[in-house]
DNA sequence: TCGGACTAAATTGTCAACAATCACGTAGGA
DNA sequence: TCCTACGTGATTGTTGACAATTTAGTCCGA
């Protein structure tokens, strides 16, 4: 699974009512990609015109997504995309520290198939290669197909749902930061560290150096969005 | 905070029609404690009449709670208090044991007021006093405080609530093998060193402790349920 | 006895209309 | 100029009725 795809199903395009599940993917993924910013207000007669649903409807998707942490409710004033305070990016990126070394824990456990090796291998030198070039997209790509892969490999549903909710918030700042080469040293450092553990089949060492990758970032993350926003 | 006690705010007893997070909480207070039991279909109209307000209402509250993870939700067929498979146990445990060892890392990382430390002590010598006495109720009770304070130290929003949520669906099986005396030895030895380390301020031995506690539990828990479930 | 088709009740899905509340601009007076 | 009061449009809250679907029972024939 991965969860930057959430909401890649195909479009209804035959007139008929999209499902609820459908819709909620859709939202999902605007928020993801920022197309829906954070503060920013989903008006009810807004999501009935775009995607094609009754009000009744609008609103239980709606509340659905308040309920997974994706919207901020207010009584008689709607819901708007999740804002991240300080405080609030802190506490996830501690939370998120410890999930994110739990899935690498769960993938060294895992005795890796082939083409798992072979995948995370060529990733790796994707990464190697882009450190090298100083090519900042390539990187942030493969950075991403890496960490999705050990959540995949990891094959624990409670995890990447948690995790997949985690990495909202601070997805749009990550990606901003991404295009900083000055990291990126240091960044490829620790997934190197962390695809020998791997290929070891080392879950203490996966674990811890997945850790320090995370924190490393978070600190990384805090220091940007106060640059940022004062 | 404390969590066993989401929902007791008061009753609104004016004929005025209750708020809807007021009801989500009395909903998830009784899938907590059982009254509405794994798989348990919740009707719209039951919950209409429960609750005392309209069905548009009703349905939002549930889809919220589906959101939240507390129900399941099936096209055509309406919501069910959500099941645990095996597997679904076991992810969750998982998730919970690094979840709950960074909530004792967090609470011994900061610095203890005098009325936090008591407490602390309070509840370890409660713990000692029922284990020597082999009363498993009130072990079971002080328990949940020991865990609870922690929690609450610790400080961490998003840890809070995830916490909660995955803590739910094994509560009810945790609360039966409660009354199991045979492990209240091991489990005591296990906050021991779990209160000794928040005393010392430190975090590595926390965590580690914490971990090794949650884990055990884990083990005799799917043990456990295997027994019930075959 | 078994199984399939049919009916009726229960339950969920959908929609539209109306009420309540909020946001915002404007007019009037000190 | 400033501030309050007011009114209007925009938005959310609530309700009730009706449609679609599922569920459960019954009848009937092989």
């Amino acid at each position: 699974m991965n969860f930057y795809s959430i909401a890649m199903t195909k479009e209804i395009d035959t007139g008929e009512s999209p499902t609820v599940s459908n819709v909620m993917a859709r939202i999902r993924q605007h928020i993801f990609e920022g197309i829906y910013a954070p503060g920013q207000r989903l008006i009810e007669k807004d999501v009935v015109e775009e995607y094609g649903i009754g009000r009744g409807r609008a609103r239980e998707v709606l509340k659905s997504l308040v309920g997974e942490g994706y919207l901020e409710f207010e009584e008689n004033r709607g819901v708007r995309v999740r804002r991240l305070t300080r405080q609030g990016a802190i506490d996830i990126g501690r939370v998120r520290e410890v999930i994110e070394g739990l899935a690498a824990r769960l993938a060294a456990e895992r005795t890796f198939t082939d083409e798992e090796r072979s995948t995370l291998a060529n990733i790796q030198a994707e990464m190697d290669r882009a450190t090298e070039e100083r090519d900042a997209e390539t990187f942030a790509h493969a950075n991403r197909r890496f960490h999705d892969l050990i959540v995949e490999v990891a094959d624990n549903s409670v995890l990447t749902k948690q995790l997949e909710i985690l990495r909202v918030p601070i997805f749009r700042i990550q990606f901003q930061q991404s295009f900083t080469t000055a990291s990126m040293g240091e960044r490829n450092k620790d997934h190197q560290r962390i695809t020998q553990a791997l290929l070891d089949g080392d879950a203490d060492a996966a674990e811890a150096a997945m850790r320090d990758h995370v924190r490393r970032g978070n600190a990384r993350l805090v220091e940007f969005a106060d640059r940022l926003f004062g």
